[in-house]
DNA sequence: ATGGCTTGTTAAACAAGA
């Protein structure tokens, strides 16, 4: 089973690349992030029409993360448990059942956190700390779990082109690691990183300054398996010719491949 | 880079992104 996490910055704007990727990729499910769209706007027709069923949590204008599956979706959750004053549309959660097992999917627009310090980076290291919570509750499942999405966290130096230019942002401060390093030393697995290893690796780059024809990127999407899932990885790669496509988004699409 | 571009909102600028 192909799995995909896809910040696509608009779904209106992604209304041609996005179909043509998933053309080009098949993947069975596509974690969406950045859909900046409401529900009852979210052009749903063109995704079943193409064989996926579409779960969404939106909001106006800004955040709002879908998700797109071939396999029927059951226990669909939205929101990241811990605030109920929380209005951000960030997190959703399914459950697909593979030929053996199903697997929990969650997936996560985290904060960008800028300016930092501030009180976005307070929500930023807030919400962080309910990622946490909700992760070792789902390693409490043991069965196998993906957490994938736009984590704005540069994780290592080697995961940005610049990393000096990054050293007082919020996706590459000590503290935003630090809490994502706490996340992973739970017991997950970064699908990517347990592939390839080395510098040079983003799915990332900015629409300014010539970012792309540098490759001045980052790697901030990123896929966490549970010990149950990380068993049954075959690959996890970046698709990274996304970028240079007719009008793409900022990010490009990262999928692991699961024996499910 | 104090933001060089892109998006959404809404009708000419502004906010937000990373």
């Amino acid at each position: 089973m192909k799995i995909a996490t896809f910040n696509i910055n608009g779904i209106k704007a992604r209304i041609e690349a996005l179909p043509r990727w998933l053309d080009a990729a098949h993947p069975d499910v596509v974690l969406l992030q950045e859909i900046k769209s409401v529900d009852d706007a979210f052009p749903r027709e063109i995704f079943e029409e193409l064989g996926y069923q579409v779960e969404t949590h939106g909001q106006k204008s800004f955040n709002g993360v879908a998700i797109l599956s071939k396999h029927p979706l059951e226990d669909v959750t939205r929101g990241l448990p811990g605030d109920d004053s929380d209005e951000q549309a960030r997190w959703i959660e399914a459950t697909v059942m593979g030929e053996t097992q199903a697997i929990r999917l969650c997936g996560l627009y985290l904060p960008n956190g800028n300016p930092a310090p501030g009180p976005k980076y307070d929500y930023k290291l807030a919400w962080m700390a309910r990622l946490e919570a909700r992760a070792r509750d789902l390693l409490a499942l043991e069965m196998p779990v993906m957490m994938a999405g736009d984590y704005n966290v540069i994780p290592q130096p080697e995961d940005a082109a610049k990393p000096e230019s990054w050293t007082e942002d919020a996706l590459f401060r000590a503290e935003t690691r630090a809490a994502f390093c706490r996340i992973v030393n739970l017991g997950f697995t970064d699908a990517f990183r347990a592939v390839t290893q080395g510098p040079g690796h983003y799915s990332f780059w900015d629409y300014q300054a010539g970012a792309w024809q540098r490759n001045n990127g980052i790697r901030i999407d990123h896929l966490l398996l549970s010990p149950q899932a990380a068993d049954l990885m075959t690959d996890c790669q970046i698709d990274r010719d996304v970028r240079a496509g007719d009008k793409p988004s900022d990010h490009v699409p990262v999928w692991a491949d699961l024996a499910l």
